[in-house]
DNA sequence: CTAAGTGCAAAACCTTTGCTCCCAT
DNA sequence: ATGGGAGCAAAGGTTTTGCACTTAG
């Protein structure tokens, strides 16, 4: 039994316990969206879906989605005027790189040497000097990556 | 004279150098947002402009932020299920901090001892190790407001 | 003059909502 | 059997686009 499969045992557990029901379409993308090393789209998850759910519907995608996004077992990169993107890894929040031709988003959480704790150091300074309650934080590093570069030969 | 205007009249030079033209509208607007400490949103822009221009169209305002944005002039914060807000301050990127219950947006370039020149350095890394070409990012921590928390007893 | 910009309305997106029928429990 | 969920369509909010008229240069 591998990692992502606990956790969607673990999660329909959860579902059930809040009186939640595990629906195929449900199921179908929780394990899309938690199975995937990639940041999906709400259209990349939806034409997932539709391959074993022909017929089901955005709203249920989107719905799905918000369950999951509230029980915090997916995070959110929005971008401006593009839909948001879902981070399934069940990881405290990471930085990312996103590159700005094709949308890719990859994790930056093997950089822990200058990540991770320094990050949460970061956050606590923030937290003494300005007296918000800082809960959360999003750290997106935006370029042209290594494809795109020999792509368009820049 | 101070900075902003000072901003304003080489901003005005390179936009007619572009045979662009100097209307009204668009140097309320630009006044508007490059003189502005906070990061207003389109309809506060709006609102603002229209104070001047009552017949004004949001198009208008869009618009000219497009053209603002495109000339590296502003930047943009994105939400989710919001409209962007506006960073006029001509500054180079900076971390934020913002309150996810009123939604006020504050920069945190005064944090130089831990933010400045340790993003440039992080920054660097990511360049080398992942081979993306970085040429900007956003830092955006998430919490309650002073202001919030009070008014919500928490 | 004349090309660029304005204002208006319509369109384009993404996301949410309402509602009826269906099905997991 | 019963309340939560699916699917559909309509609505909502933000941003863009098309176009005729106006105006800065």
């Amino acid at each position: 039994m591998d990692n992502s499969e606990q956790r969607i045992n673990k999660l329909i557990f959860r579902l059930r316990g809040n009186g939640l029901r595990i629906t195929p379409q449900r199921l179908s993308i929780i394990k899309i969206i938690l199975g995937n090393k990639n940041h999906l789209s709400v259209d990349e998850i939806f034409e997932k879906v539709k391959r074993n759910f022909p017929m089901i519907g955005l709203a249920t995608v989107y719905k799905t989605i918000s369950l999951l996004k509230e029980m915090g077992e997916i995070s959110e990169i929005n971008f401006h005027n593009q839909g948001a993107r879902y981070d399934g890894s069940g990881e405290p929040p990471h930085p990312h790189v996103i590159c700005s031709m094709c949308n890719t988003v990859e994790d930056l959480d093997n950089l822990t040497d200058i990540g991770g704790t320094y990050i949460d150091k970061f956050t606590k300074k923030i937290n003494d000097r300005t007296r918000y309650q800082i809960n959360t934080y999003r750290m997106d590093f935006f370029g042209i990556c290594p494809k795109c570069q020999i792509e368009n030969n820049q």
